[in-house]
DNA sequence: AATTTGGACAACCGCAATAAC
DNA sequence: GGTTATTGCGGTTGTCCAAAT
């Protein structure tokens, strides 16, 4: 049983609610505010514990949540941010004002779980998977058993060769941690963090309305700010370690009718798409069943993808 | 028409972090 | 500084309902 002491005390209800119960919640809290959520259930006159009223509160009563489904632009940008965060349900739903962390989290488990993984995509890592263990995957998704992690050890890496032949050709690497530098997590920079943790500030980079020029972004840290390479805030040349010059920032996924970009930006999204085609039909097992790909999704899921990959692990960012 | 199945959503559980005492 | 209370978060389970059988 859970510890919370509130639901020790009296008899509390359980299970779903009833309008009496939610107007009731509502009333008080938008006339008296919810200080200790523990409190609110006596002064409230529900039984329930406090627990229980604060996430009825957030996930259902609040009145600036959206309702209805998820737009298209919502969905790449919960992709968008799962590539980076993980399962940090919260974070990402700070990044889609009206939406509650347990909505995203029911959304991604029920429509784009499934869908990644249609699509041959591990989920969990947003990388392609052989149709052998994409198979299995499938399987053991619905027989709800844990992927085969032996398997996905030895996933076709489509991301690391992109990333290895894209050094070669750069000749530079695409991130250069000095040995005596803190970690890029630890990156200080105000911008950067601001624009992680604040939605308001926050680039949508599947946003038609998108900063149109993102190098010259009006950053107030520094004139040479480059989009950092999931394209989600900002990077100072003084402080960044991928302000190598002569890489051109990528960018994250656009969708259709976004802004123009840059013309070298362009240039090497095609450099880097053409080499990951390649690099599919290379690689792909020979029962792969093209006929059903879509491709633009997948495109969506992985071109940032190996931007990221390389980069140490996102989710060791203080993105707090 | 009755039953089964699966999807979507709501709510609960348990843990961890933080605040208050 | 230690203990207890509270809050926040992520994972999981439960419930409802529509579609399929």
């Amino acid at each position: 049983m859970d510890g919370h002491r509130c639901c020790t005390k009296g008899n509390v209800k359980r299970g779903l609610w009833s309008p009496e119960e939610d107007e009731k919640l509502f009333t008080y809290i938008t006339t008296y505010g919810h200080g200790k959520w523990s409190s609110v259930p006596k002064y409230a006159g529900l039984h329930r514990c406090g627990k229980s009223c604060r996430l009825r509160w957030i996930n259902y009563l609040r009145p600036d949540l959206k309702r209805g489904s998820f737009t298209s632009e919502e969905k790449q940008i919960i992709i968008d941010v799962h590539r980076i965060l993980g399962n940090k349900w919260a974070q990402i739903a700070k990044h889609l004002p009206g939406r509650t962390d347990n909505e995203v989290k029911n959304f991604w488990n029920s429509c784009i779980k499934k869908k990644l993984i249609s699509q041959g995509l591990d989920p969990s890592i947003h990388n392609l998977v052989p149709s052998h263990q994409r198979a299995y995957n499938e399987v053991a998704y619905k027989c709800n058993v844990p992927p085969n992690d032996e398997l996905s050890n030895s996933v076709f890496t489509l991301n690391s060769q992109i990333t290895n032949a894209y050094t070669l050709e750069m000749g530079t690497p695409i991130f250069t941690v000095p040995d005596n530098q803190p970690p890029l997590l630890q990156n200080p920079n105000p911008v950067w963090n601001q624009s992680l943790t604040d939605f308001t500030s926050f680039p949508r980079v599947s946003s038609i309305e998108s900063t149109p020029n993102i190098s010259s972004s009006s950053s107030s840290s520094s004139s040479s700010s480059l989009v950092n390479p999931s394209g989600f805030g900002l990077l100072n040349h003084e402080n960044c370690v991928w302000g190598d010059s002569t890489f051109a920032p990528f960018e994250a996924p656009i969708l259709e009718g976004e802004r123009p970009m840059r013309q070298e930006v362009l240039q090497e999204r095609e450099k880097v798409s053409e080499m990951g085609t390649n690099m599919v039909i290379q690689n792909m097992d020979a029962s792969f069943d093209s006929s059903s790909f879509d491709l633009r999704f997948v495109e969506s899921t992985l071109v940032s993808d190996f931007m990221h990959h390389d980069f140490i692990s996102m989710d060791d960012f203080a993105w707090n």
